[in-house]
DNA sequence: CAGTGGTCTAGACCACGCT
DNA sequence: GCGTGGTCTAGACCACTGT
C-alpha cells in the first residue's frame, strides 16, 4: 500500500480527561459520522493509527473495539476494518401477510422490498424434517416426538443480511406440497397452505430483543454492540388450527415493527 | 479476602482449537448458567483467574469482556465483576389496554403485575407542558409550536426498574382533568380521557430495539451489554383523533410483547 | 510474499471502593 | 492500605487475505 492518503485526523489532547483510547475512538467516530470515511470504506490500518496517534497497539485496538461495540465498523481478519453500511430501515406493518399480497403471487418480503425500494434476496435456504423444540411443539400443538418440516433461510436487503427465519410446519400440512421444495412458488408457504385447504385466519407474534449469539453475529454480519429483534409468529387457519410457527431473528437497527389493536 | 472458595472450574484444553480466552469465557458462562455463580454474586477476581488458568492478565480480561458483551455480567470499578440479575419476564398482551380493565379502575401496569405476580411500583413521576418533538407532533397531528402535556414516569417490578414512559397529550384534552396531576386517579390517563368524551377506539404501536444511552443505563440500572425495546404507542378515539402518544423504553430481557392480527 | 487483524505475554501505573 | 478493575506499553507469534 502506498500511504498516499495523509490522515486528516486530530491527535490526542493530554489536557482532555478522557483516556487516549476514548479520544481516538471519538476522532474516528466523528470522521465516520461526517462521512470522511464512507460506508464500506476501509479505516486506516492499526499500524497507521499507531504512528498517527503515537500510542501502543493495544490502545488503538481498544479504540477500534469501541466502534465495533457500537456497530459502527466491522473488522475482517487479514483485510482491515470497514465502516458498516447501514441497511435501510424496514417498517413492517401488520398487514404484511394480507391475503391480497399472496393473491398477487408475492411473498411478504418482496412486498416490503418493493414498498421501501431496496433489492431483496433470500439465500441459505434449507429444508429438512426434525423434531420440534418444546416452544414450537407447544404452539403447533403437536407432540415433541413428531417430526415437523423445518424451512430455514436468510434475508438480505441490498446485499446486507438483515434477518434469519426458520419455519416449522406439521408434516401433515406440508407433505406433497412445494413447502418441502427449496422454491415454494408464488406467494410462498402461506399460499401453498391455503391451496391445500388451510385458509389462514390470524397470526400471533411474540416480540423480544436480546444480544445476538456469536453465531448470529457471523451469519447476520453485525458488530459486537448490535442487538437483534426476535419475532415468533404463529399462523392459524379458519378452524383455529396452528399451521406454522416462524422463528425470526432481525438486525434491530434495520427494523421497525408496526402493530394496531383495538381498545375494546 | 480469604480465598476459601476453591475455584471449581475446568482449565484450558490445549487440544481445543478455540483460543484460551474463548475457552475461559465458555467455562465462566457455563458456571453462570448452571447457577454455580448466583445472580448478583461476584465472579473470581482477575488475580484469581490468572492463577487458576495460568494465563496473562489481558487474556482473562478478554474472556470477561466476552461475557460483558453478552450482558451476562457487569463490572464495577474497584469492586468486582457481578453476575447480572435477571428480572422477571413480563408478557404484554395486546389486550392490556382493554376497557374492562379501566372500568375496574386499574391501570395497565397493575393489571399485568397482578397477573404475573410481582409487586409493581411507579416513581419519578413528573408532569409539565412543553413543545413536542417532530415525531410526536406528527402522530398527534398538532403543530410543533403548540405546547402539549408531558407525563414522565418510571416503572419497577419487585424493586427493579424495568421501563420508562413519557406520555404526550394535547393540552385541549388534558386541561382541567387529573391528567395534569401527579396522581391521575383510578384507571389512569385513558380513563380520564374517556370521561372527557374521548372514548378510545384503537392503538398503534411501533416497536424497535437498540442499545441504551448511558443515561438510560443509569435510570434502568442495566449493564453495558443489555439492549432496550422501544415502543411508541399512539391512542386514537372513536372519531380517529390521536389523543395520546406514549414513548416507552423497556429493559429488553424483561419483556415479551404479544400481538395478534388478522390474515385478511 | 507483504500487509492485515487476532491473540498473547509480562510487566507498569492509575482510579475506585472499602475498611 | 489493600484489593479491585481500568488503561497502557513494547514487544511476540499466529492466521487470514491479497498479489
Amino acid at each position: 500500500m502506498k500511504g498516499r492518503h495523509v490522515l486528516q485526523l486530530d491527535g490526542i489532547d493530554k489536557t482532555d480527561d478522557r483516556p487516549p483510547y476514548r479520544q481516538i475512538a471519538a476522532v474516528l467516530r466523528a470522521a465516520i459520522e461526517s462521512h470522511q470515511f464512507a460506508a464500506g470504506e476501509r479505516l486506516p490500518s492499526e499500524a497507521d493509527l499507531i504512528e498517527h496517534f503515537g500510542v501502543a497497539r493495544m490502545t488503538v485496538r481498544q479504540a477500534v473495539q469501541e466502534l465495533r461495540g457500537e456497530g459502527l465498523v466491522v473488522s475482517e481478519h487479514g483485510r482491515g476494518v470497514f465502516v458498516q453500511a447501514r441497511p435501510p430501515i424496514r417498517r413492517l406493518a401488520s398487514d404484511r401477510f394480507a391475503r391480497r399480497h399472496r393473491d398477487e403471487g408475492k411473498a411478504a418480503f418482496s412486498v416490503e422490498a418493493e414498498k421501501s425500494g431496496y433489492s431483496p434476496r433470500v439465500d441459505s435456504i434449507t429444508v429438512r424434517r426434525q423434531k420440534p423444540g418444546s416452544l414450537v411443539a407447544e404452539r403447533l400443538r403437536v407432540p415433541v416426538s413428531d417430526d415437523v418440516v423445518v424451512r430455514s433461510r436468510r434475508y438480505l436487503a441490498d446485499g446486507q443480511p438483515i434477518e434469519t427465519a426458520v419455519s416449522y410446519i406439521p408434516v401433515a400440512f406440508a407433505a406433497g406440497t412445494a413447502i418441502e421444495q427449496t422454491d415454494t412458488g408464488p406467494g410462498g408457504i402461506y399460499a401453498r397452505l391455503e391451496e391445500s385447504g388451510h385458509v389462514l385466519a390470524r397470526f400471533t407474534e411474540e416480540v423480544g430483543a436480546r444480544m445476538p449469539t456469536p453465531d448470529e453475529r457471523r451469519v447476520l454480519n453485525i458488530g459486537l454492540g448490535v442487538p437483534v429483534l426476535t419475532v415468533l409468529r404463529t399462523a392459524y387457519d379458519v378452524n383455529d388450527v396452528a399451521v406454522e410457527v416462524c422463528d425470526t431473528v432481525k438486525v434491530a437497527p434495520s427494523y421497525l415493527l408496526e402493530y394496531e389493536f383495538s381498545a375494546r
